[in-house]
DNA sequence: TCCAATAACTTAGATTACTAAGTAATTGGT
DNA sequence: ACCAATTACTTAGTAATCTAAGTTATTGGA
């Protein structure tokens, strides 16, 4: 609610405070984000799950189903979904090589190369809405922070991995 | 991946670019965040979910099922299913008045109570791991710009909820 | 060369969220 | 005093995500 908090706080509960929780305000930001994003591409039947895959393959098409997990950070599994939508969409296909016969190669459909004039901008548009009132200097500081967030958090999920690597 | 971009981008491609789009940087710290939180909460069985609700509940026992709801930033029927699995779970009961025969008061147990007290840190255990490094004035700078896009985004959410009802 | 480990993908089942539509209780305008 | 609108919650059905446990193909060390 408040822009700036007048009272002072401990620590443990200034950080329970939802509002000033950094994981709260990220996941809001993201859910609207996501929301009036959805509004838009679902006008071309394009939910916001599937803009993210579709997203990713404008910029590199035909790489595999596991790199394609990979860049755009979900488990295999929801990929496998998220694809059978697709191709039953007529967005991608699966292509299989003699070369490495384990590997699923995923290519976008001619209308779904189209689809990326009309949906690709969206996303900018919604970034314009987001981003009202802020200068340039603060967009690059607000992504300058979130990365060193993102970083900070994953140097811990790293740490937690290599553990239980060695308890395996 | 870069912390700084080197290269000039035209608006539409700088903000398709993910790792650029203030949605994509916000998914990835909140999911990050909502990870590494639930692997800890999970040790006393509560879901990241499932603590959501406990943190308003632990700052305003006794309120309404809908008011839980807006306050969590939850539907109501992803409330009705939260609270079902904490009742199962004996971490709240339910109460309804005479007053107003159709409300819903969610009150914390006694156990749930009790578990503030170990629960809570951990949100500021993980908030202190995401901002390693980061000086006090560049967390509530963070916090702040994030703020700052909400409001943005949740403008133009109204704007759109008006025209809605304006048409029904 | 062979078999165990690894890699790529799939299936199954659970969770968490949503929208749309339903029920029951209350309120408010005529 | 009534009935239509609203409020609070629930149910039903769907989507997107996860983990765990498969299957099939490839690789690499003894």
């Amino acid at each position: 609610m408040a822009k700036n908090s007048e009272v002072y706080r401990n620590p443990a509960e200034y950080y329970t405070d939802p509002e000033n929780s950094i994981g709260y305000l990220a996941r809001v930001v993201f859910r609207s984000f996501s929301r009036l994003l959805e509004r838009r591409t679902l006008t071309h039947d394009v939910s916001a799950g599937q803009w993210r895959f579709l997203r990713q393959l404008w910029r590199e098409d035909g790489i595999t189903q596991r790199e394609l997990s990979e860049r755009v950070g979900m488990r295999e599994p929801t990929t496998v979904v998220a694809l059978k939508g697709l191709e039953k969409a007529g967005l991608i296909t699966r292509k299989k090589t003699e070369d490495d016969r384990r590997k699923t190669f995923i290519h976008l459909t001619p209308h779904a190369k189209k689809l990326e004039l009309v949906l690709a901008p969206m996303n900018a548009e919604i970034h314009e809405i987001a981003t009202k009132g802020l200068s340039d200097a603060e967009v690059e500081m607000l992504q300058g922070l979130m990365r060193r967030v993102i970083d900070n958090l994953a140097d811990e999920t790293r740490k937690l991995a290599v553990l239980s690597d060695v308890k395996a």
